[in-house]
DNA sequence: TCTTAGACTTACCATTTGGTAAGTTATCTG
DNA sequence: CAGATAACTTACCAAATGGTAAGTCTAAGA
């Protein structure tokens, strides 16, 4: 039961600070939630920053992981684009707190968020290269990469992230509705990038 | 003195909700801005919850008269949307704290949330209905209008308040950028919806 | 001038919060 | 078996938090 401990207090965190936020997830509710004491939490992380620290590491393991063969994928043109999508749906329907807590350390920044920055920065900085080998080589349309890829960025994150908004228009955020959004999402973009 | 107190506090409680969060945002923080007691506060606002739902309405208001106009205009086809965009845009460098107020209400839902839900929901139900003539109507591609919107809202959204992104895409939030971000942002968006 | 009401402040208070200190228990090692 | 170490728990604690109660000051009305 001990080295577990420490795994299963990371997942909880995350989930935590993934849909609730930090500052409105207590050590107290966490330790409850968990069925030891906060001092647990405070054995095997010194603070709940160092907490929050370790969890944006497990965040970026877990975005590595659920993207990282989209990303790496030597596909060409849209067919790439689609496979993040994908890939980047998949996520939240599994666990949406990683992405919720991508989110929450892209608002919010802090000094705890090094890691997840700079894993996104370098993933941002792949999908920039590409998506401009793919303007010059005239598979898509010409815009201005960086600006681009924050509209699809916040596109996907949003649709994938925003239950609420889905409740607002008269949807459900169930699975059927999310795979809906999908591949909504996925002609969208389409739509937006493939010169005619 | 007197009847403006209520006024600036709704004022500095929109910034800090709208931008620091609500739980992150304690009342003695609120009243130390303001150069009074948190008593103050809870003289004008029985409670940090009720002085929420006010700071939601004023919100509300705020996002009515910024998006308003450009919401009920008569203009047709992508025009329409160029000019809520604009607006989006607008508002985002205004008063970024309205737009971060609709984010973490239409996150967080909540019982105070009533308001702006009802407001958003106004709004997207003309919206739908927009997209859905122009559709009718040949001047827009054939897209499922409630994702479509749902996409739109999070790319303008997105883009309009996420400075931490673009900071990891290597452009700083400043005003000149703001401005190449709408320009490229609506690029976007017509490409997205005019069928050519 | 006396009173009343509005707009606060000063003085508290119970609870929650992140964190420390000092045990306790089990396991592993010499 | 002795003792050290890891993995906790029990017992506290100071600061912060949302909120209550009572007092103060000022301006307006009778």
């Amino acid at each position: 039961m001990a080295a577990q401990t420490r795994e299963r207090i990371l997942d909880t965190s995350l989930a935590a600070f993934g849909l609730r936020g930090y500052d409105s997830t207590s050590l107290d509710e966490l330790a409850a939630e968990l069925g030891i004491t906060k001092q647990a939490i405070l054995y095997h992380f010194s603070s709940k920053e160092h907490l929050l620290t370790a969890t944006i590491e497990l965040a970026v393991k877990e975005l590595g992981s659920a993207l990282g063969g989209a990303s790496k994928s030597q596909a060409r043109g849209f067919q790439r684009i689609e496979d993040l999508v994908r890939a980047t749906f998949s996520l939240a329907a599994r666990r949406p707190e990683v992405l919720g807590l991508v989110r929450l350390v892209s608002r919010q920044g802090g000094s705890a968020s090094g890691a997840l920055a700079s894993a996104m920065s370098a993933m941002l900085g792949d999908a920039v290269r590409f998506v401009e080998r793919e303007m010059v080589a005239g598979r898509f349309r010409r815009l201005e990469p960086r600006m681009l890829l924050l509209a699809v960025y916040s596109a996907v994150i949003g649709v994938a992230t925003e239950p609420e908004v889905m409740r607002a228009l008269g949807l459900e955020p169930d699975l059927r509705s999310l795979v809906k959004a999908r591949r909504e999402t996925i002609e969208f973009l389409r739509a937006a990038l493939i010169a005619d």
